[in-house]
DNA sequence: TATAAACTGATAATTGTTATCATATTTTAT
DNA sequence: ATAAAATATGATAACAATTATCAGTTTATA
């Protein structure tokens, strides 16, 4: 993989982002800041850097997915209102996964937890 | 909410199916075994199912979603290599859920694990 | 039964994403 | 440094999954 200016500001704009960004989001972001940028090179290094493990890409309920540039263990939080994606940081027992492993005969790479619900504002924005 | 022939069917579809199906297999099945119900019909349907909470809404590592007609506690496999989705019947522990609404003043409603990786017979075949 | 409400099939429209391709940038070997 | 090969880009067409539309049908209600 060669270096591109392009790739480490769509880095830059995921990693400075506290939101996990959707491609379009970080498309626009950019747009604004300056360049002629193209989505689809958006979405392509996006999809690269996901590989690599640079990044991680993330489905939650909508259609479109979002991306995080933190690698580290950690679960996520999406608001059924407001489609936001939070980070949770809790951990689960790491003997689950072996566990699991060992009775199904399955590979366990990764794993993600995705919590559903509703978050602080949106219940604060109800009433 | 009126009753439907074709929910119902669809329903039925979904619940005599072992995997997770997607909604155009669905169709597939229903459009084979005789009928002339429309995609439309088989979203649409499937859609409002998940939104009751009669069934499940999956989403794996591609674009299309799947369905569970399975709605106790239970998780995932996906599979990298194969897309086959599995379920796991491990659990965690309760109290996660209530640590995590504390910490975050979230309302969790719903969790799902997912694990994903390389499941068995994949794993076989590779060699 | 008549009326309103909900549902259907067919298909057009929309949306998120990927493929294509001519041009530009980056790496490598000279 | 410079030419050749490899990789990346922007613009946009193509694609696949899903949703919206709408005239006609089925189901519930009065």
């Amino acid at each position: 993989m060669n270096y591109s200016r392009q790739r480490e500001q769509i880095y830059e704009a995921l990693a400075n982002n506290v939101v996990h960004p959707s491609a379009e989001y970080i498309y626009d972001i950019l747009k604004q800041a300056n360049s002629n940028i193209s989505l689809a090179t958006v979405y392509r290094n996006l999809n690269k850097m996901a590989l690599n493990g640079r990044i991680k890409k993330i489905r939650g309920l909508e259609d479109r997915a979002h991306f995080d540039h933190n690698t580290f263990e950690h679960y996520h939080f999406i608001c059924r209102k407001c489609g936001r994606i939070y980070d949770i940081p809790c951990e689960i027992a790491p003997e689950i996964i072996s566990k699991t492993e060992k009775s199904t005969g399955f590979k366990i790479e990764s794993h993600d937890i995705v919590f559903s619900g509703i978050c602080r504002e949106c219940s604060e924005n109800e009433r």
